[in-house]
RNA sequence: GGGCGCUUAGCUCAGCGGUAGAGCACUUCGUUUACACCGAAGGGGUCAUAGGUUCGAAUCCUAUAGCGCCCACCA
């Protein structure tokens, strides 16, 4: 037989892919016989508008490698498909791109859903396709979409449970401090926050010639909106003030300010004194509610002054209205003091403008601090118990005390979003809304009957796109319907992702399936780090380091590329990424391609099937290959598999092809029939395992060598064979 | 401010209680009919520093220094 000395990659990875498609295995449901017990993931889905990248690259280097791993031990294997909407950064994106606000369409809503969804929909099949020059053997027939009918309905069913149970609530309107995003017209939760690094003036005044106290602040046209000043109770120098009610005239704007003891105020920071402005900041709202105060919003939703702000600023912009209030204090020689320091502005995360703290009204909150009726548990209890029970374990363990850490921190999740592209609330209100912070409302999926509710309209607001991806390992499986698959499949056995997401995804994925199927969603969590450049830095279009993953298969390989991806890289750690890499283990392939090409061209007069004597020599080898697969065994099962690629690399390049065909060569051209047949056998056999260990890592090109394999028993491909544990 | 990591051969990283490892790079040699995307031989580390625990420490503990990340967001 003729193989060309070098391996065509791109060849041979195009059939391949086929043949395996063509196979039906991917699907569980055509897997032989041997193959049952399951077990299952799901992909974490890329957002639909996305491109593979170098991370995605490695997520499928990983996943499809455990994967093949699992289905090669004999598992039904179940790995799930699918894209996501994302809806902020898919709207967002689509605003961008086409230069237009949602403003433009204010009358068609219908209209602008249609060309977003359209735009997003546009790119999905390269991704897809992407993922299929991977070599992931992802079972396609069950591929899902995040806005599909099935996950739609999941969403709301999830909405409408949590709401029954008191879970998600109505805020409170007034004193509802929500992250206002002004670019993005939208709420963000705490996590969707960057903090920028930067200097900021701290400015001491009083708000007029009578006024006792003076304040600090780094925010002065916040302060039409103040309602008391608290101090710290202990403080010696305000102690007597407090509760007396002050007059104050501030920029022609009329304030009431009441003076407020609070343990929470610092004696030590500025003057001692704090300025409450309850509508915009969410620590002063807390002291509002405590101390019952007032709150008067005094910046809007376009980040500028409102009426309430007073004659000398309202309209003006943020900025503009600071600028005015200092210089009024200055000229009316009330400023006492401006120093810089340092302070972190607050940036939305995926629109980059800045975050307004204000007032919402109608916007809705997972409560996690709230005891679930029936179970006695808050959701934050549940999410811990999930991981502190043991019940799912996170890999590196590190990682579990971030996630206590961050868990015990967290705050009612805010979930309504007014971007238009995405899961609507199914919750239905008189149009126009009534005035004031009461609403009445019924949920509902679709319009609810009767004359009572005739002018009653679905809310605008859509959900945090984190809320439908919390459903994901099991809305795939056909939740809330009563599936086989979900059944079988669920709890999913291992969920591998990027650590920059364990609090969006994962810890929300733990919360919506402790509270709706009172269960863990999987068993394991796999976390991997971020690709970094061979300089260390994240790889970024801005620096213009950016590797094409598709480049890299065209000119390496998927399997190089793999490989690349894999050894290197430990769990949870941060990799690097070089050409030498890629080189490296496209040379390997080739090295594979060679050895292989080598035992098929001396099989001359081979009787496969027919054991021949073995020398003492030929038994020890076979031995440490048994030592070699349940080493490699282990360390899968650990999911090592950096390691297991490393030791099996080695042993191919090092020992088997170094050391034992070189000592064989000499029998395989010997004229003893005999010696010749061992020969043969043996480092048949010793390929043969080679490529099964090899499989999960490199599996064009081991299923390629194994199709041309004369073998007894062969299966329809190496990717449904047995694992090797021993020979 | 709180937390978590990392510091091992020139580079990237394993090892995590028992005489220092891998890949790549480097040096010398080799046109052996599988492979030069190759082979053979070889050089190279007081495992950040200082203490401690131990018969024994890269490995456990405590400090120190440098680097990195996450969370909080003091008005």
């Amino acid at each position: 037989m003729e193989l060309p000395t070098q391996y065509n990659a791109k060849e041979v990875e195009d059939k391949i892919y086929r043949l395996w498609e063509k196979s039906g295995f991917f699907n569980p449901d055509n897997l032989p016989k041997r193959h049952k017990k399951p077990f299952s993931m799901v992909l974490p889905p890329p957002n639909v508008t996305g491109v593979l990248h170098m991370g995605s690259t490695l997520m499928l280097a990983i996943e499809d490698t455990i994967i093949r791993y699992q289905r090669m031990r004999g598992k039904k294997t179940l790995w799930i498909p699918g894209t996501d909407h994302a809806s902020i950064a898919t709207e967002t994106k689509f605003l961008k791109d086409k230069k237009i606000s949602r403003g433009d369409y204010a009358d068609n809503r219908g209209e602008f859903i249609k060309l977003v969804n359209e735009f997003a929909l546009q790119n999905q099949g390269l991704i897809l396709k992407q993922m299929r020059a991977m070599g992931a053997s992802l079972d396609w027939s069950r591929l899902k979409y995040t806005l599909d009918e099935n996950h739609n309905n999941a969403v709301q069913e999830a909405f409408i449970k949590m709401h029954e149970k008191g879970i998600i609530e109505m805020g409170r309107g007034l004193y509802t401090i929500i992250n206002w995003d002004v670019k993005g017209q939208t709420v963000v939760n705490d996590d969707e926050i960057e903090y920028e690094a930067g200097k900021a003036k701290l400015y001491t005044f009083h708000y007029d010639k009578n006024f006792p106290i003076s304040i600090s602040t780094t925010r002065p046209e916040t302060k039409f909106g103040d309602s008391a000043v608290a101090v710290n109770p202990k403080d010696e120098r305000y102690k007597n003030l407090i509760g007396k009610i002050f007059d104050a005239e501030f920029l022609g704007k009329k304030l009431i300010i009441k003076i407020i003891g609070d343990p929470s105020v610092d004696k030590n920071f500025g003057t001692g004194a704090l300025g409450v402005t309850p509508a915009h900041s969410k620590i002063d709202a807390e002291m509002a509610i405590r101390h019952n105060l007032p709150s008067h919003q005094v910046i809007n939703e376009y980040g500028r002054m409102t009426e309430s702000a007073g004659p000398l600023v309202a309209g003006k912009k943020t900025a503009e209205a600071r600028e005015i209030t200092v210089n009024y204090l200055r000229e009316k020689n009330l400023l006492e003091k401006e120093e810089i320091i340092d302070q972190n502005i607050p940036m939305a995360q995926r629109s980059g403008g800045i975050i307004e703290p204000i007032p919402k009204r109608h916007q809705f909150f997972v409560k996690v601090n709230k005891k679930i009726p029936g179970r006695n548990k808050t959701l934050k209890e549940l999410m811990i118990a999930s991981v502190k029970s043991g019940k799912i374990k996170i890999l590196p363990k590190r990682f579990e005390k971030i996630y206590f850490n961050w868990v015990e921190n967290l705050r009612d999740w805010s979930i309504s979003r007014q971007i238009w592209y995405g899961h609507r609330l199914p919750v239905w209100a008189p149009d126009p809304a009534p005035s004031g912070d009461e609403l009445p409302y019924v949920i509902s999926k679709t319009k609810p009957a009767g004359k009572e509710y005739e002018n009653y309209v679905q809310l605008s607001d859509t959900l945090d796109t984190w809320f439908s991806s919390g459903l994901w390992p099991f809305s795939t499986l056909g939740w809330p319907e009563k599936t086989k698959d979900l059944k079988m499949y669920f709890p999913n056995d291992v969920l591998e992702t990027a650590y920059d997401i364990l609090f969006f995804w994962v810890a929300r994925m733990i919360l919506m399936s402790q509270f709706l199927l009172g269960e863990i969603p999987f068993k394991t969590v796999y976390l991997h780090g971020l690709v970094r450049d061979e300089q260390n830095r994240k790889i970024s279009k801005s620096l213009g380091n950016n590797i094409n993953p598709i480049d890299m298969i065209d000119q390496y390989g998927a399997d190089a590329v793999r490989m690349a991806m894999i050894v290197g890289t430990s769990v949870g750690n941060d990799s690097r990424v070089s050409m030498e890499k890629f080189k490296a283990y496209r040379n390997f392939a080739t090295k594979i391609w060679n050895a292989s090409r080598f035992v098929l061209m001396n099989l001359d007069g081979y009787k496969s099937g027919k054991k021949p004597i073995l020398t003492k020599e030929d038994k020890k080898i076979l031995k440490d290959l048994n030592k070699l697969s349940a080493e490699a065994t282990k360390l899968m099962d650990n999911f090592k598999l950096y390691s297991a690629a490393e030791k099996v690399y080695h042993y191919f390049w090092h020992t088997f092809c170094d050391k034992i065909i070189e000592e064989n060569k000499k029998r395989l051209n010997s004229q003893n029939e005999k010696e010749k047949q061992s020969a043969q056998y043996l480092l048949l056999k010793i390929l043969i395992i080679n490529l099964k260990l090899l499989h999960p890592f490199m599996p064009f090109i081991t299923e390629e060598i194994y199709q041309q394999l004369p073998l007894k028993n062969k299966k329809e491909c190496i990717m449904i064979e047995e694992w090797p544990t021993k020979n």
